[in-house]
DNA sequence: GCTGTCTAGTTGATATGTCCACCATGCTAG
DNA sequence: CTAGCATGGTGGACATATCAACTAGACAGC
């Protein structure tokens, strides 16, 4: 696959090693690194999606986000993250609010319970963070992440 | 959360807003990277774990590689990785092969349309690698990625 | 040989994600 | 006002992932 030459009209331009380097070894990183911080979480009672979910509610000012803005703050998908909150709500995370301003939405707001969990589960979930990806990198490097993810996040938006 | 003292032994040390951004940053881009390049290889009819699995088969000098192998590389639980295998078997992209040397183990190989869908699949998946990755950044942040990558993966081998 | 422990892989229950059709409301143009 | 389209959210069917328990073969020490 890495090999050769298609009959095709448009000639593919396949990726030099440098690329597929960069680009397997950033799949593999984030796979691997998503995998290890759910563990670490699962001993909180928490998934990695909870955490996200509960971590940006606590991040918004007014700690209430709609459940449409939420998913595209995670990257999920409407649907996605319509099933998600039910499941966090069931489990007393999260509740949902009617919105005064639009009939058909919702304000998902933390609960006790939620803010709870998730200033328990924080400390080693930042630890294993830092311990993982952040304190093995220079800020050099730190940096030019940010800026990498910043402009391919620009290119996805198109 | 990302606020302030904690009454425990150990103060967590909180990311600064580099480090967080850093992080928040890959994460986003990977969900959102890998949520668009699952839509593209749809269109081939292929998952991009089915791609990621054929593409992974076609790379290996003899064509074949244990149910295992297959998951480490991929960062896969062997569970996981069985029961995708068996999935995939059941139509008819891989094979299993006993293994002479391992009486437990098996073989996975491509099959001939396996290897087909896999050729068809590639070279517009490739093109969108490029269009959304590699061709929006610079060498230098290419080698970059590679860096911090090898450098987390280390760290998370320990 | 016998025993205990490790590893490869499977299985099934359960949790989660995806896809698509749907409803109700909002919004815009005539 | 109202007709049409866009948007926020739900629901169910199905695909996929995770977890824990399990089988069978490998492998080491005796």
């Amino acid at each position: 696959m890495s090999t050769s030459c298609y009959p095709d009209a448009m000639a593919t331009r396949w990726l030099t090693e440098e690329e597929r380097a960069a680009w397997k070894g950033l799949s593999l990183m984030m796979l691997q690194l998503t995998a290890r911080l759910s563990q670490g979480l699962a001993e909180s009672g928490l998934s990695y999606q909870d955490y996200m979910v509960l971590a940006h509610l606590s991040d918004t000012p007014d700690g209430r986000r709609r459940v449409v803005e939420l998913g595209d703050d995670l990257g999920w998908e409407k649907s996605r993250a319509s099933h998600h909150i039910r499941r966090m709500v069931e489990r007393g995370l999260v509740t949902k609010e009617p919105c005064p301003t639009d009939q058909r939405g919702w304000y998902v707001t933390l609960t006790p319970a939620g803010r709870a969990a998730a200033k328990a589960a924080a400390p080693a979930h930042v630890a294993q963070v830092r311990e993982l990806f952040v304190d093995v990198l220079t800020p050099t490097q730190l940096a030019a992440v940010e800026t990498v993810s910043r402009r391919v996040l620009n290119q996805l938006a198109d």
